[in-house]
DNA sequence: TTCGCAGATAGGAATTATTATCAAGAGGTC
DNA sequence: GACCTCTTGATAATAATTCCTATCTGCGAA
């Protein structure tokens, strides 16, 4: 959906930002890492870490799927990638009681809830009307606590 | 944050939909769901099935944690609680390239990206203006895709 | 260019989370 | 109150993720 079309212009410009947050960061740039990026960019689902292992087996026989699970771990704490927020989750429940949304604190991990009438009330953009039929919407939001900002400072 | 006072009346408001919930839908009330539904909806945090499970060993010694999770999915499956859309999710992946937004059918499970820049320049509520650094934020839309609608008209 | 080492990897074993199986038990309708 | 079916508990099984450790390597310093 979103890179229609992974061209190599549109892969070297996705590389850039790898070696770059490599440099900024002082994480490694090594053929495991760079692989896994590359056939994530290049997917156009949203493959799991076993997905992803699978696929880079051809190229990378020895490649361990624990070294993908690090991988991923590690970008996502660089902020390179995303871990989908849809649930199927490890499971948290809450009842479905009044319509809220999660406050995320990527540090602590803490979620809180909050109200948002505006987005409640708001529709649902253009792009997505006739896509099936609307039951909810929900909102994430993350950040970092001033709870866990107060420690950064202080500790 | 949301239910701040699960008093008695809030109590039995939940009790009534879960009672209403299973005359409707025909799953049996067992004191195994009661006791799950009341444990959660006084719940103030969002507890995992483990958790759950760990609370309600008090009053119910011989509860198994496999009921748990049966009726949780259960409750789930009719509505009547959720599972949160937070990350740490059993992992999928995707570059964070360009912002976008997840739409996921809850029958085929299916994700679909889309974008929504309106959601991306709106700010965040003044509830949480002062919670701390808001680093990004997302939304979740669910429904059930055409496909799906259609397999259940000619089905 | 080479060297040294902190950080990274492979592979398998261990944990943790979740589901399936199945016999026994109990809602709810008549 | 009896019956039928859905639920439960206990245990086993599976899936997802992380740990362990010996070995290796990217890359900054010399």
């Amino acid at each position: 959906m979103t890179k229609s079309m992974s061209s190599d212009y549109s892969d070297s410009h996705l590389l850039r930002a790898l070696r770059e947050a490599c440099r900024i960061s002082g994480m490694r740039l090594t053929p495991q890492r760079l692989e896994v990026y590359r056939e994530l960019a290049r997917s156009e689902d949203h493959p799991s870490a076993e997905e992803l292992h699978q696929r880079l087996l051809e190229r990378m026989p020895s490649l361990s799927l624990d070294t993908v699970y690090r991988t991923l771990a590690t970008f996502a704490r660089h902020g390179l990638i995303h871990k989908l927020d849809t649930a199927e989750s490890q499971g948290r429940f809450e009842v479905a009681d009044d319509t809220h949304h999660h406050l995320v604190c990527s540090r602590c991990k803490e979620i809180m809830d909050f109200h948002w009438p505006g987005f409640d009330q708001s529709g649902v953009p253009e792009e997505i009307a006739h896509w099936g039929r609307i039951e909810r919407k929900n909102a994430v939001i993350y950040g970092i606590c001033n709870k866990c900002l107060k420690k950064d400072r202080t500790g």
